[in-house]
DNA sequence: CCATCTTTGTGCACGCGTTCACAAAGACAT
DNA sequence: ATGTCTTTGTGAACGCGTGCACAAAGATGG
């Protein structure tokens, strides 16, 4: 997962909770398969499977939603389309700008699931002048410096942060300032907003590693049964499983600086 | 969040359980920022602080890697980045594989997080035979032929899928035939791996659809008051509270085709 | 109309994660 | 050495999420 929620502590949003519209989501997008190829209905164990949750939690996910299925058949597919696509508010329009052009901020403005879903960028915003005008995925790129008109105008609620960590909380401000309650938020820093706005951050980053944990563990794992057998002399207890150099450990009070290759990557904060 | 874990059914691992691994990355990002103003101690509420989260879940999170800190004192930064590091397994090289050269994996290929901690961008690989040799952010696609070659000769454990939703399957079976046994997939479709390989997924669209609840449901609460002034006739239970015009249910039988360009995105399974 | 069979909806128990609150530990001053 | 003050580390309680297992509901066939 991807990442992170933000302030709000679990709140479960008129009953529906939190865990569950996470998943919704996901129930859309297998029921929007199964629409396409015209299957009427689906049991909670078939749609189940195709979006990779167990049925019992699906089934209770729903009877949050209301009691939309029928006994002994299963769930009307376009219906539910319909009733998810209601709860999750993508019966409506909401319009998207993108802050910071780059390579993400484009790779995000081609992005065929925003579009796909009720949402609409409205607008490409980028604070390099040699980009205004310039369009990426059919859209020109807008100056910063309109950017609370944009906003304005449009009646934009939701702004996408693209941009580099040490711009990205003066850009919030300025989004949130402008009227925009939920931000999206692929810049690797924590924003602090005002109640009432919502933060979701993606972080790319942060998946990574914590992969590289898990991989590092099955490493270590393997490794272990080895260890055990040669029961060599006790150095340190950690050991480098993998193919790569460990880096000897350093204690408190030695001068151990960080010997890894760590880029300075994060912003004055 | 973006999230979502797959299998493995909260495997506590060594005892650090999942949800502290998760935010090892953010500690250990915002005690980076302090190694490089040479802060030379911080206390759990200070660094609490800069991670967003409370100073009690960052203790006992610290708790589980060990008694780093000194009463009275607080954490020493240069250490706690050291013991971070290594938990997460970043002392170690990570190559790491870039399948889908589109926009996505172009600005992947291209970000400094990456590369920042112990991860190595090993190869990019597109199955565009035009793409072949092109250089993406310094380094040269290869073509997908040489999947299973590349990984082999570099042994690379870790995978990115980057790809269209409709061949992320088919890319992740090959990865994992090839010997990848963590994945990173960013593409929208639930992926079945064997036991033992990890899958993380990053699904942009299902953030924003998240985010559009919230602001769905914020949108409603302020309407509801006016609502209930109104006090209009009981029509049927289920009301659309936002401003947006609502899609006719469709019933099952109409062809009511998904609006979304989204591909068919569902595997066999 | 009745019996059977399928599948939903949910009561219940369990476990993980979060948070509070406080005792223990150590630094620091006197 | 002793007392005070700061901050850690953690025991315990609570709440949420998950999954089991089953009763109720409805379809279907005779």
């Amino acid at each position: 997962m991807a990442t992170g929620r933000t302030h709000r502590p679990a709140t479960r949003s008129r009953g529906i909770p939190e865990a569950t519209v996470a998943r919704l989501p996901l129930y859309l997008r297998a029921l929007t398969a199964l629409s396409e190829r015209s299957v009427p209905t689906v049991s909670s164990e078939e749609l189940a499977a195709a979006a990779g949750v167990n049925s019992a939690k699906l089934r209770k996910d729903f009877s949050y939603l209301g009691s939309y299925g029928t006994r002994g058949v299963g769930y009307d597919v376009e219906y539910l389309v319909y009733q998810i696509s209601r709860e999750l508010g993508l019966t409506q329009d909401w319009p998207v700008v993108i802050v910071g052009i780059g390579n993400l901020g484009a790779a995000l403005a081609g992005y065929g699931g925003f579009a796909s879903r009720g949402f609409r960028v409205a607008a490409l915003i980028d604070a390099d002048p040699a980009m205004t005008g310039r369009p990426v995925a059919g859209i020109p790129v807008q100056h910063s410096d309109d950017l609370e008109k944009i906003i304005s105008e449009d009646g934009v609620s939701i702004g996408v942060i693209a941009t580099p960590a040490g711009v990205a909380q003066q850009v919030c401000d300025r989004l949130v300032a402008a009227g925009v309650t939920s931000i999206l938020n692929f810049a690797p820093t924590v924003l602090s907003v005002p109640d009432g706005v919502d933060v979701r951050k993606v972080d790319l980053s942060i998946e990574l590693q914590i992969l590289a944990f898990h991989e590092q563990r099955k490493a270590g794992e393997e490794a272990e049964a080895e260890a055990e057998a040669a029961a060599g002399a006790g150095v340190v207890a950690a050991s480098a499983p993998g193919a790569g150099a460990a880096v000897t450990p350093g204690r408190k009070g030695t001068d151990r600086k960080g010997p890894d290759g760590d880029v300075p990557a994060v912003m004055p904060a």
